[in-house]
DNA sequence: CCGCGGGCCTGCGCGC
DNA sequence: TGCGCGCAGGCCCGCG
């Protein structure tokens, strides 16, 4: 799915078709999404204000200020189109739970392999319910640290590629921005977590942030799945040093190029050379 | 408790 | 042009 700054930028572009609006109607046309969607979603959003969009990880928390809050996930292939009125409303295969706004504003949720979520949490206690409970700090706040990450991979055998994927170890991170933080960073994919010292660290939360950073200026990534909510693509990934650029040369010239393997089923892509 | 592999779905690009 | 295969940005579960 969308990683962080692809989760941020569909957030900012549900926040002026959504927020201070309440919801007319809901339609869902699926249930049958990856955890389900609950029955009573559409008898416990409909009429209620949306007053606040959040963040948290690549969740999308969507608070009417009342008991409930809805979670928004989208999966591998999830997209949020939105419509000003209507009349513009394009209909498509995967479109599965439709909002239209009191404004007449029309919010589609679509998502082709189902392994998008959306479901409702308790409020205003939702930090308690799983998976938030378990989540690590989110990267671009100042509860992120060198010396919080240190404390999170002291005691991990695995590879700091899988570690920085783990949701509990730092929230929002994918297979992109990982291997593109630590390309910057100069350091080894393979490298078991815990022999990273502290130093070395201190690089990575400085890469991983100016990486999602600068995503997010861009408008995130545009693979094959992604767009943003008007429809227009992101643009980052034209800035990838080393994702999915197997064969290309290093783009440190150092003379080596991007090689591919294979860490916990997933490609990884990374310079042997500059990576140690 | 931790790490790994498989499964969940559909669509796309590639090679034959 | 058509078809089968491998692969894809994530997450959860069960096993060792």
């Amino acid at each position: 799915m969308p990683e962080l700054p692809e989760v941020e930028t569909v957030r900012r572009g549900m926040v002026d078709a959504m927020c201070g609006k309440s919801i007319e109607q809901v339609t869902v046309r699926r249930y049958d999404l990856r955890g389900g969607i609950p029955e009573d979603l559409a008898d416990v959003m409909t009429g209620k204000e949306i007053r606040l969009l959040e963040r948290r990880g690549k969740y999308i928390l969507i608070h009417f200020g009342d008991h409930k809050t809805a979670v928004l996930h989208l999966g591998m292939s999830g997209r949020i189109r939105i419509y000003s009125d209507k009349g513009a409303v394009e209909n498509k295969k995967h479109d599965h739970v439709i909002l239209i706004m009191s404004d007449g504003c029309v919010v589609i949720f679509e998502d082709p392999r189902r392994f998008g979520m959306l479901y409702l949490v308790r409020a205003p206690h939702w930090q308690e319910e799983k998976p938030f409970s378990e989540m690590g700090a989110e990267p671009l706040s100042n509860e992120w640290s060198g010396q919080d990450l240190a404390f999170k991979l002291s005691n991990r055998k695995s590879p700091i590629k899988n570690a920085l994927l783990d949701q509990s170890v730092v929230a929002g991170l994918g297979n992109i921005y990982v291997c593109e933080a630590l390309f910057f960073s100069g350091i080894s994919p393979s490298r078991l977590a815990y022999t990273l010292k502290s130093e070395e660290i201190e690089r990575l939360v400085v890469h991983v942030r100016t990486v999602l950073n600068n995503a997010i200026a861009a408008g995130g990534s545009s693979l094959k799945d992604y767009a943003q909510t008007d429809g227009s693509l992101g643009y980052f990934q034209f800035g990838f040093k080393v994702y999915d650029r197997e064969g290309h040369i290093c783009p440190n010239e150092c003379g080596g190029n991007v090689h591919r393997i294979v860490q916990g089923g997933r490609s990884t892509f990374y310079c042997p050379n500059c990576q140690v």
